[in-house]
DNA sequence: AATAATGATTTTTA
DNA sequence: TAAAAATCATTATT
C-alpha cells in the first residue's frame, strides 16, 4: 500500500510545482557582514585572545613613583572589552550550536519523512541553507550589536578628552622645570621629549601637548604665569649655578656668546645680549654647554627683581611689557600680539630685561 | 553653581 | 609638517 500512496503524492507534488525551481537567492549582502567582521576583528573582539600584556608597561620607575593612571584606565578598557568579547564569543558558539543541532533535527526529520513521501536532496540542501541564512542573520545581528557596544566603549574610555585627568605633581614638576629653563626657545627635541615623557610617566604626544598649551598659555598673560616662573627659575638658576660652581672646567670659555641661542633666530639685540652675557658671566663662570639654561633662569630672577613693583602695581601693563621682551629679545617663540605702542616707555629699572634677549 | 585650570583635539598658518 | 591658535570637555576651586 505505501509504494501507491508514495505515487500518488508525487503525482501531487508535480501538479502544485512544489518541486524546486529558482534557487538563486543568498548572498549578495555580504559586504555590511564583512564590515562588521573585519571592524571585530581590528577590535580584538574576534580572533585569537591577545593578552600580549607585554607592553610599555613598567615606565621609568626612574625618581620617584607616579601611579600614571594612564594604565589604570587603559586596564578598565581592557577589563570591559574582555567582557564584551566573552559575551560575543558565548553567544555566537551557542548560535552556532542551535543551527546545528536544528540542522540536525530537521535533516532528519526530512528524511524520516522521506521514507513516506518524495523529497529531493535538493529540498533537503536548501532547507539546510535556509536554516543557515536565519542563523546567520541572528549572528549579524549579534555582530553588529557587538560593535556597537564597543564603539560606545571606545568612546568613553578611549577618548582621553573626555576623561581628562591631570598630570601627577611630579610631570608637572619636569615639564615646568624644563619651560622655565628653556624659556627662550621651548621646544624640546624629540629626545629631550623622550626624556620629559619619562621622567613625568606621560607619554611624549602628552608632552608635546603639554609645551604646546604652556607656549600659547604663557604667551597669551604671562602675568598669570609669574609666580610659577619665578620659582621655577628660582630652582633651576639654583641647581645651575650649583654645578656650575662645582665642575666646569670642561669647557673652554671659547664658545662665547654663539652658543647661547642655537637654533634661535636672534634677531637683533647685540648689544642687550653682550650685557646679559657679562651679567651671567658676572654671576657664574663662563660655561660653554649650561650657558643657556642658566640665562634663562637668571633673567627670571633678575628680571622679577628688576622690576617687581611694576608687576604688582599694574600687572596688564607688565605684561605687554614682558611681551615686548620677549618679542624684541627672542624675537621667535612666538610674536608678541603687542603693538611696538607699548613698548617701554625706556629708561625706566625695566630695562634690566632688555637683557632678556636669549 | 559659577568659574578657573588644564589636557586634548581641531583648525589655521607659515 | 610642526607649531600656533581656537575650541572642546573635564576637573579643581571658589
Amino acid at each position: 500500500m505505501k509504494p501507491a500512496l508514495f505515487s500518488v503524492l508525487c503525482e501531487i507534488k508535480e501538479k502544485t510545482v512544489l518541486s524546486i525551481r529558482g534557487i538563486q537567492e543568498e548572498d549578495p549582502p555580504d559586504a555590511q557582514l564583512m564590515r562588521l567582521d573585519n571592524m571585530l576583528l581590528a577590535e580584538g573582539v574576534s580572533g585569537p585572545e591577545k593578552r600580549g600584556r607585554g607592553g610599555p608597561m613598567a615606565v621609568a620607575a626612574t625618581s620617584g613613583g607616579c601611579p600614571n593612571d594612564n594604565s589604570i584606565e587603559h586596564s578598565d578598557y581592557r577589563a570591559k572589552l574582555s567582557q564584551i568579547r566573552q559575551i560575543y564569543h558565548s553567544e555566537l558558539e551557542k548560535y552556532e550550536q542551535a543551527c546545528s543541532e536544528f540542522t540536525t533535527h530537521v535533516m532528519n526529520l526530512l528524511r524520516e519523512q522521506s521514507r513516506t513521501r518524495p523529497i529531493s536532496p535538493k529540498e533537503i540542501e536548501r532547507m539546510v541553507n535556509i536554516i543557515h541564512g536565519k542563523f546567520s542573520t541572528i549572528q549579524m545581528q549579534l555582530k553588529q550589536s557587538t560593535c556597537e557596544a564597543v564603539m560606545i566603549l571606545r568612546s568613553r574610555f578611549l577618548d582621553a578628552r573626555r576623561k581628562r585627568r591631570n598630570f601627577s605633581k611630579q610631570a608637572t614638576e619636569v615639564l615646568n622645570e624644563y619651560f622655565y629653563s628653556h624659556l627662550s626657545n621651548p621646544y624640546p627635541s624629540e629626545e629631550a621629549k623622550e626624556e620629559l615623557a619619562k621622567k613625568g610617566g606621560i607619554t611624549v604626544s602628552q608632552v608635546s601637548n603639554w609645551f604646546g598649551n604652556k607656549r600659547i598659555r604663557y604667551k597669551k598673560n604671562m602675568g598669570k604665569f609669574q609666580e610659577e616662573a619665578n620659582i621655577y627659575a628660582a630652582k633651576t638658576a639654583v641647581d645651575a649655578t650649583n654645578v656650575v660652581a662645582q665642575g666646569n672646567q670642561a669647557n673652554s670659555p671659547s664658545t662665547p656668546n654663539s652658543a647661547s641661542s642655537g637654533s634661535f633666530k636672534m634677531t637683533n639685540s647685540g648689544d642687550s645680549f653682550i650685557n646679559l652675557q657679562s651679567l651671567t658671566s658676572y654671576q657664574s663662570s663662563p660655561v660653554g654647554a649650561n650657558v643657556q639654561s642658566q640665562m634663562d633662569s637668571l633673567h627670571h630672577v633678575i628680571h622679577q627683581t628688576g622690576r617687581y613693583d611694576t608687576i604688582v602695581g599694574n600687572p596688564l601693563y607688565t605684561t605687554q611689557r614682558i611681551d615686548v621682551r620677549c618679542t624684541e629679545a627672542n624675537g621667535s617663540w612666538q610674536d608678541a600680539t603687542t603693538p611696538s605702542s607699548i613698548t617701554s616707555p625706556a629708561g625706566d629699572p625695566g630695562s634690566v630685561n632688555s637683557d632678556a634677549s636669549n
